[in-house]
DNA sequence: ACAAATTAGTTCGTAACACGAACAAAGTCA
DNA sequence: TGACTTTGTTCGTGTTACGAACTAATTTGT
């Protein structure tokens, strides 16, 4: 008999754990159904999202969307060709390429934060607001405490 | 001044719901790189984990992963062909097809049940247990009340 | 009982997406 | 200045998902 599993860990039922994927897969279905809706994929509305408030470079999208750069580079490629973003040039580092919404994106972006809004408050509904307003704490706990969810580390 | 946005319901700041969408994002992003160090798409890993305890026909797997028809097709196609799920016939409606997991393939589903756990539990270890149990606790409430999440209607 | 309609799956052609390798251009270093 | 590095693009490939057209089994209507 080896002498590994001492206990194998008290905690953690199997279930417990369960839920939370699930859940992050109904809230990726409503990303997917309002997506679908207006005829971009989930990626594409990443996009327009991250670019709401900002204009970052190929390589900022490369790291916050986790993709390789040929695949920024297609996404961007697809997004432009739609008029939903611009690609800028000319920055003190000539090498770089920024990405920008255009009005259209910026208007797609914003239509469609609201209908994301708009659902997943359904899907919220069978909580109270109280433990709605619990959960988006333990959310945001936890996104806190990670590595670098969304920080330019520069 | 047209007489609607009565108030637009008092609720729901926007970025309430920011960072349970993030979260989520983080969650399917912990089921991609399990996924991807077994060499299977996050659509095979939700395959794999539906059909640990059950042997649904092509139909209810098309509701469960809400995919067209010809796309379950060829998911179990791709599955069938590494030999991790098998397709079973001659069941009481000759036009139904099951799908069971072969023996290679509930090894690899509890192998990477176990890793997406231990990634999981990583995940959200910023939390106080308590604080994880009750995560799970609102995630579990929320979809207990939806219509459909993974009741067979019959 | 039998033709028509419905249901369950498959096949096929197409498109989006992501990847890696090879490349070009701009910047850095030494 | 010449070698190296960094930033993006292009190109070829594989996976995944879709819709339309199709086959086979079952149900419905008369």
């Amino acid at each position: 008999m080896t002498p590994r599993l001492p206990a194998q860990r008290p905690s953690s039922e199997p279930a417990i754990l369960d839920a939370v994927v699930q859940l992050s897969f109904s809230v990726h279905d409503v990303l997917a159904r309002v997506a679908v809706r207006y005829d971009v994929s989930v990626t594409q509305m990443r996009l327009l999202g991250i670019l709401r408030d900002r204009e970052p470079a190929m390589s900022d999208l490369r790291e916050h969307l986790a993709l390789e750069k040929s695949s920024v580079s297609g996404l961007i490629d697809r997004a432009e060709r739609r008029g939903l973003v611009a690609r800028t040039t000319g920055h003190p580092d000539g090498r770089m390429v920024h990405v920008r919404l255009t009005a259209d994106g910026a208007d797609l972006a914003t239509r469609f934060a609201a209908e994301v809004y708009a659902e997943l408050e359904t899907l919220l509904a069978p909580l109270p607001d109280l433990d709605q307003r619990r959960l988006s704490e333990l959310a945001r706990a936890i996104l806190a405490a990670q590595p670098s969810p969304f920080a330019h580390q520069r």
